[in-house]
DNA sequence: GTATGTCAACGATAAAACTCCTAGGAGGCA
DNA sequence: TGCCTCCTAGGAGTTTTATCGTTGACATAC
């Protein structure tokens, strides 16, 4: 029979909530990390076992993966951080911004004013997002 | 004794659930609307008092304003659109872009491709951006 | 009048997210 | 060996969100 078990990886995880977000968040900044690591670096006062439970969930929904490593776990981000990103912001995108772009960087750029170099940054994505535009259709 | 009561109405309401994001999408496109209007909108299969209740706890959360018109009851967000949206950004690039509008552009321009408008739009926005912060600075 | 329909309010339940307590395993060390 | 520390796993409790059934108010239709 196939292997049996309470942890099941759906092939794409869902959104996470907000406190999974953070988890993300650090694991994207740390890179491969235990509990204790995350749970530090949140910051947070809730207990050292509250973190581990909630990363133990992410593991079952497919948010994080695992490795032994010695007398602990290492987690890490299942999908890439690219990825997942991209994913929020377009689930955001749809729901409350009604799909345009304009004004989720408006409300961006509104909330937490960009320094000079990356507006520039910004315009030569922009650019580069054109061009391909263009040159594919 | 100042007024009583069970609903209170924060000075500033909190960064609404997912659902509740919906729900004030709704009304953001609709206008002031009615509960049952709202749930037509919405489209879910979820029950109308499911919805009616949803609204009263965003009420008491202090998301919606509400007004008496004859029989029944009318609805409008209690914060401007623009102001709520950029609390929502602001908080999702804090939290998940690391403060990074660059990353936020990004992951949104690859979750769903803008229009060579759009793309405009949104490269005028930036230099309207830009120019202040040289003005100001 | 009675029947029908719409709506707000209340309360109950269900589901999801968050929290923490406790037990038990394994290593380090006096 | 016995004690201490760090770790995981398994419940279980609490809080928050989401859901809906029921009721009573009020209006209109019959």
């Amino acid at each position: 029979m196939p292997p049996r078990s309470s942890s099941r990886k759906p092939p794409v995880p869902p959104i996470p909530t907000a406190a999974e977000v953070d988890i993300l968040a650090v694991l994207w900044r740390l890179g491969p990390a235990t509990v204790r690591e995350v749970h530090e670096a949140l910051g947070k006062d809730s207990g050292y076992t509250t973190t581990l439970k909630q990363m133990q969930l992410m593991l079952d929904k497919g948010l994080l993966a695992r490795t032994e490593r010695f007398r602990s776990h290492v987690y890490e981000s299942r999908v890439p951080k690219d990825q997942m990103q991209q994913r929020i912001a377009g689930d955001l995108l749809r729901r409350v911004f009604e799909g345009s772009a304009k004004e989720l960087v408006m409300g961006a750029l509104g909330a937490q004013p960009a320094s000079a170099e990356e507006l520039a940054d910004i315009r030569h994505m922009i650019d580069a997002f054109d061009k391909k535009k263009r040159g594919s259709k």
